[in-house]
DNA sequence: GTGTTTGTTATCAA
DNA sequence: CTTGATAACAAACA
């Protein structure tokens, strides 16, 4: 699912071909996904432009030029994906079209489509990216937990500190900071380690798979953890989200980047989804449990 | 029909 | 007020 890697992802994709074109028209297939008044929505977003593209956590933040925040969370299977004006005029669509992606192996629109953004392309000699052509951006979420949302620039800095921890990869994550967030805790490492107040971005996948390569057991209590362990795990964090986001993120079923393509990081995860499966490290078979709610995967004689 | 999948929030308890 | 634990949400799949 959508965690720190894989929405930066998404986010460095977007950053690339949106930044500098205009929202030219929306269609929304689903108006629980805008917050159930689509022509709040719509009249909010249109006729701007894309001016930025932040990240917090897995909160996608686009900025527009009303000084506004367009808000976007995948939740569990959101997708955002981008095509360009000039494939679709090669394939003769308008916006609800259809067109393949990613590989050829999806279809956008398609049954989970629920907004359609249009792009027209920057004016003539504009400095900013995004190519010399238009696009259609599409949500598609098969669940319907993700959401699109308008914010003022001053909410979206209250939600951006309110709702958020140390942001790994950036001069924030310290390990004097990290360290912190063990102290005077009761729960165990898992449940710290998904808990997005106090460090953002991380989750299931990466909690499990960070807990593999420090060698430490997810259920370890906070108070439990000796100074070197610490260390240890927070240059794990660290490590193993900038390989992933080198791997442009893990697909397991619903995940796509930008332009409608797996994550290759698949490949690589030493835990997660390897149940019974042997251990890279020590050839033990990978064992699964339940911990904070969640599927919990860890070799029993790697991790203590 | 049952259980499992997970990011976030609501709810309740301490 | 803070912290923690759990259920709930949604939809598909085995």
């Amino acid at each position: 699912m959508p965690e720190l890697p894989e929405v930066e992802t998404v986010r460095r994709d977007l950053e690339k071909v949106l930044v500098g074109k205009k929202i030219t028209a929306v269609e929304i297939l689903d108006k629980k996904i805008v917050g159930g008044k689509p022509a709040v929505f719509v009249s909010a977003v249109n006729g701007k432009k894309i001016v930025g593209v932040e990240r917090r956590g897995k909160l996608l933040a686009f900025k527009l030029s009303s000084g506004e925040y367009l808000l976007a969370h995948l939740k569990m299977t959101g997708q955002l994906i981008c095509v360009s004006l000039s494939l679709r005029a090669k394939r003769g669509n308008l916006i609800a079209g259809g067109h393949q992606v990613g590989k050829n192996d999806l279809t956008v629109p398609n049954k989970f489509t629920r907004v359609i953004f249009a792009f027209s392309p920057p004016a003539r000699g504009g400095a900013r990216g995004g190519g010399s052509v238009g696009g259609t951006l599409y949500f598609n979420d098969l669940r319907r937990f993700g959401y699109l949302k308008v914010v003022s620039a001053e909410e979206k800095e209250t939600i951006f500190k309110n709702n958020f921890g140390i942001e790994p990869l950036t001069p924030d994550f310290k390990l004097s900071a990290f360290t912190k967030i063990f102290r005077n805790r009761k729960t165990n490492l898992k449940a710290i380690l998904m808990n997005q107040k106090l460090i953002s971005g991380l989750g299931n996948i990466y909690v499990d798979e960070a807990c593999f390569n420090a060698g430490l057991l997810p259920w370890r209590s906070a108070k439990s953890l000796k100074p070197p362990e610490i260390k240890k795990l927070f240059s794990c964090i660290q490590k193993v989200i900038a390989v992933a986001i080198k791997n442009r993120g893990t697909t397991f079923k619903d995940f796509r980047d930008g332009a409608g393509g797996r994550g290759a990081h698949y490949n690589f995860l030493n835990v997660y989804g390897r149940k019974g499966e042997k251990c890279r490290k020590c050839k033990n078979f990978i064992k699964k449990t339940k911990h904070a709610g969640r599927g919990t995967h860890f070799c029993p004689k790697c991790q203590r």
